[in-house]
DNA sequence: CTTGCTCATCTGAGATCGCAGATTCTTGAC
DNA sequence: GTCAAGAATCTGCGATCTCAGATGAGCAAG
């Protein structure tokens, strides 16, 4: 938001900060599809130099978040119903997956963090708070998937979100979260009871749920 | 290998030609784990600038092909065992999948192609060149993923492969392909068939046939 | 008022430059 | 002969510069 913004040197490495930011709008919801972006407004917004926004955007655009259309234009895609169920039909067969192989490598902490999310989303949930809502789920459901110790898969997952956010967020900017239902406390308990198959079933239940409302409204057709 | 060699301006972005030329030489084995790249002697190898190079070395790291460790060290990072069962259990997950919902968008033509393909990687097998058989190997599979009108899930699969080729050309190298088996002409059937069914367990088949030997390879241990 | 054309401007892509850090080779001491 | 310290070199990363091309505003003709 500020000009000043600090891109996290986390690593020494500026692109992955940038990186970072980006995919932190994107699975949270603040692009919305359509949306124009340009290095160079990135790059001063964020305080660094056009290369390593370069270098990030050029990745997201590998990842599918964004298209480079022509010269000039670097857009975030609008939501096609192809596109759409494509996507999901990835989400279904993978987080549910990942979800099953973490179950065993979420400890005690790792399960209270769980909880104190799922209890921030709720809140978020009840006081219609968007962003917030998208912000908690997205941690959510990583605090699980990022336990299982190979990366692989989790990787993927985070591709599939990235192209998700923009669209989801449009969706609830429409219909409100409350419509939603907190689908989460039963991925609790099956992972306190440690059962990989209850909790595959719950994370299935969860994308569907909050995938079930957005048939209705309709796909963007242009842009 | 030429000094002069043109990366193709295809679609006029070279950034994108470098990263197919180097995605080409990863399924298909051109790199081994462990390879040293340099951006400075690809780019004079690939007669352009480093700027495209560092693009596409960036999406490759992205992709897990290479591991950018520290400074001056772009590296094909080995194979171990943990991060083997994870790419194999997506690539389980994803490939039969794809496969399936690829059935009806095979036409004749498409079908034609597969069967020369895989009489040249029948060849390929008998006269024992690695590298023509990753070629082949590649192109049949994604002749049938690609025909599925979606490509995210293609995406995917492609980031899978780009991490298992370096690792697929040391064991073929180690065992050579005499002991493999082309299980693709049940998939040709299954495909001639219309069955998706039995198309997945054909693609399913075929990825434990050519993993199943690489289990009593071991795993490089370092570096 | 509408429509078509031209030109100024903005943007992404590639090339080049400079820096910091790591690797490696050399050299000198023991 | 061995080993370690230092220097030279190589490398990736970020910044800056330039160019081609696309966009959109402005203007003129009908």
């Amino acid at each position: 938001m500020t000009s000043t913004a600090l891109i996290t040197p986390a690593d020494g490495l500026l692109r992955a900060g940038v990186h970072d930011e980006l995919r932190r709008r994107f699975v949270t919801g603040k692009v919305m599809p359509g949306t124009l972006l340009s290095t160079r407004s990135l790059a001063q917004e964020l305080g660094v130099s056009q290369m390593p926004v370069r270098e990030a955007v050029s990745r997201l655009a590998a990842e599918g978040a964004v298209e480079i259309r022509s010269k000039r234009r670097i857009v975030v895609p609008a939501m096609t119903e192809g596109r759409f169920r494509d996507l999901l039909r990835c989400r279904e067969l993978l987080e549910p997956e990942a979800a099953a192989a973490a179950v065993k490598h979420i400890d005690a902490a790792r399960l209270k963090r769980l909880r104190v999310v799922d209890d921030a989303l709720g809140v978020a949930l009840k006081s219609g708070d968007v962003e917030a809502y998208m912000e908690r789920n997205f941690e959510f459901h990583f605090l699980i998937y990022r336990a299982q110790p190979r990366p692989t898969m989790t990787q993927l997952i985070e591709t599939l979100w990235l192209q998700f956010g923009p669209y989801m967020r449009v969706v609830y900017g429409r219909f409100g979260t409350s419509g939603l239902v907190d689908q989460h406390q039963l991925a609790i308990k099956a992972i306190s009871d440690g059962s990989a198959t209850r909790l595959k079933r719950a994370i299935l239940a969860d994308i569907r749920d909050g995938m079930g409302l957005i048939g209705k409204s309709g796909f963007a057709p242009g842009a």
